[in-house]
DNA sequence: TCGTTACAGAACATGTTGTTCTGTAAAAAT
DNA sequence: ATTTTTACAGAACAACATGTTCTGTAACGA
């Protein structure tokens, strides 16, 4: 890809990304994120058709890569349950998060941040119906299979909320064992 | 209240709900509100601030009408975990949603809802919160207070959520069970 | 060096927002 | 029954946002 295209594009999301936390989607304007990013108005309909889009590319951009990193990870084949693995998953995207790679803190915390858990929960989703061994584990049997997963995710990203909420004042771990007790995950708890 | 008002106010909330079960929120304008509603421009702003202001009011009048008649039901002092009660608030709650009182799934399951969610959930969460009893019989001990109701509240939602969208088959018996099994209630699996 | 590509900047048509006017009819007060 | 008040429709309006189309220029690749 060419220098001035990956500058560019590199720029309108730096811009994109800071307005975002510092206000809803909604008031911002493409004026000001060319303003922002320095670049002029044609530049920005070359390379994104809307500013949904932008949101839409940034989205897979930044999760595809948190995603990404935990697949390829040799410890995604462990049992996804077992809280007490020190490299559970969830513990992995929790440090993740911590770290505030990508600065995607930036996006979940801000008051307009609901696509951006869409998609993050999306993502999750399908990460957690990839997993052999997913089920059996935890205390949610009796539940559709796709209910279970739908609320496994949903969990994570309420606890990512509401840890984000609460200036991270827990740690990973310790956030990490909030999530296996709300999944009532067997042997969080006791 | 002026008669006159109060009709105005009606046929801009009916064509506000209209809309909003057709087409995203962002892509709904105020002509085309006015348009349906078949009211002069300077009476919609004459009526609400703005497009926001609209939507926030829509969701007061739905939402603490519903919270309202689980709040005033004498079965709102009974155990909120007791899931063998047939008349649990929760089963009550489905029950008004199951019925689509004032079309409120209409909101629910549009493409664009999570405002009204959080509305939702903001009143659940001080739903559940003011209930006595609430924590001792859950499986979520160990949990803060304030993680847990969020929890529960969320747990809640995603539940609604999820029936939409699966075209709510379940009884709202059977719908009740699966929240009761994913907030871990004691006796819901067993 | 030369053709290609990405860019800035401006100008533009189009549509949306929120305000302000005029005249009219319904409601409330006398 | 009358006056006064209030809510309304309709139109016109300025301010702003969107997305497109032009020109000229500089960076890139062959």
């Amino acid at each position: 890809m060419d220098r001035r295209q990956r500058k560019t594009r590199e720029a309108i999301f730096k811009a994109f990304t800071e307005l975002l936390s510092e206000k809803n989607i909604g008031q911002i304007t493409v004026g000001e994120i060319i303003e922002r990013a320095d670049v002029g108005r044609a530049t920005f309909y070359a390379h994104f058709e809307t500013k949904d889009y932008l949101q839409k590319e940034l989205c897979e951009e930044l999760f595809c890569h948190v995603f990404d990193s935990v697949s390829d990870s040799p410890h995604c084949h462990r049992h996804i349950f077992d809280c007490n693995a020190p490299d559970s998953i969830y513990l992995h995207l929790f440090r993740h998060l911590e770290k505030n790679d990508n600065n995607i803190l930036d996006l979940l915390s801000c008051e307009n941040n609901d696509i951006f858990m869409h998609y993050f929960k999306s993502g999750l989703a399908k990460l957690i119906s990839s997993q052999p061994d997913t089920y059996e584990n935890s205390g949610l049997q009796g539940l559709p299979d796709d209910f279970r997963i739908n609320h496994i995710a949903s969990t994570f990203v309420e606890t990512v909320r509401w840890w984000v909420e609460n200036k991270m004042q827990q740690l990973p771990e310790e956030i990490t064992g909030y999530f296996m007790i709300a999944i009532n995950a067997k042997g969080a708890a006791e």
